[in-house]
DNA sequence: CCCTTTTCCTGCCTGC
DNA sequence: TGCAGGCAGGAAAAGG
């Protein structure tokens, strides 16, 4: 599924592509993942004009004039695909914005997306988007003091569980989240009160490390751009390794049932 | 049938 | 004892 590096480099092609386009009709094939009614979706988009797009962990919010917000979570699998005037919209799709110059946004899940559509004066109150943690790869927000805060805070729970928490830090998924863990030596399982002060420095490194890289080429070789093209990261240390030699010791890596996620871990690096 | 894994909700437990 | 908040587990819109 997406999650920060992708999700961000969609919303920085999205604003490139959508700025300026009005929107002329909406196609709404699922309407669960809506928050409001189809009609009520239409009559807040239709004619509003796109301003920017932007992203905060897993979700897009494309700002629109003059007073509309569509916010956009792409779920398990998940696409946002531009089209241009002509170009057919996807079949399997669960929803798309129609542009007045024929150019259209369609968006596609295999599990448990939303697309939402809210005031933008009503966006604070919007539950999911108002309760996102801290933006990681912000230096303002996302400092050793705001990540040790939240340690602190959560020092009950297991470390993977306070990492993947979207109101603690937001847009870290189950993929990101293996590497993070292996770079400290950490067991997801590990208590966040046992992880030591030199682990929470190394730590927090790895999660802007793991994140800034894969941004910077454009996320993960299994994910789509805005235009259908992969990303480029697709060297994993321990994850989706099943049986492999860990790069450090050689040990098998094996994967393990953590709640209800699985952990791909190095039986002796991580504790 | 089993696997993937997001988010919210429920109910239980703990601690004040 | 009672309440509030934390937290684990389950449910929900599929597809390979």
């Amino acid at each position: 599924m997406p999650e920060l590096p992708e999700v961000a480099n969609l919303a920085r092609q999205m604003d490139r592509e959508l700025r300026g386009k009005r929107v002329a009709g909406v196609d709404v094939v699922q309407p669960r993942c809506l928050n409001v009614s189809p009609d009520e979706f239409g009559q807040l988009l239709v004619h509003a004009q796109v301003n920017r797009v932007t992203s905060r962990g897993k979700w897009i919010f494309v700002d629109l004039e003059p007073e509309a917000t569509l916010l956009l979570n792409l779920g398990m699998g998940g696409e946002a695909l531009f089209h241009r005037k002509g170009e057919p919209l996807p079949g399997n799709r669960q929803s798309a914005v129609l542009f007045d110059d024929g150019s259209a946004l369609s968006q596609h899940f295999w599990w448990f997306g939303y697309v939402h559509a809210v005031k933008t004066v009503e966006l604070a109150s919007h539950a999911m988007t108002g309760s996102l943690g801290l933006d990681p790869l912000d230096d303002s927000e996302f400092t050793p003091d705001t990540f040790e805060k939240i340690l602190i805070e959560k020092e009950r729970s297991t470390i993977k569980t306070v990492l993947m928490d979207q109101k603690n830090i937001a847009g870290i998924g189950n993929v990101y989240i293996q590497d993070i863990l292996f770079a400290t030596g950490l067991h997801p399982l590990r208590k966040t009160a046992d992880v030591t002060a030199s682990e929470r420095h190394v730590l927090y490194a790895a999660i802007r490390s793991q994140l800034g890289h894969a941004l910077e080429l454009g996320g993960l070789a299994f994910e789509k751009d805005l235009y259908g093209q992969p990303g480029r990261f697709m060297e994993f240390l321990v994850g989706y390794r099943e049986g492999k030699p860990c790069p450090v010791c050689g040990a098998f890596v094996q994967k393990i049932r953590t709640g209800s996620t699985a952990s791909f871990i190095c039986p002796t690096c991580q504790t």
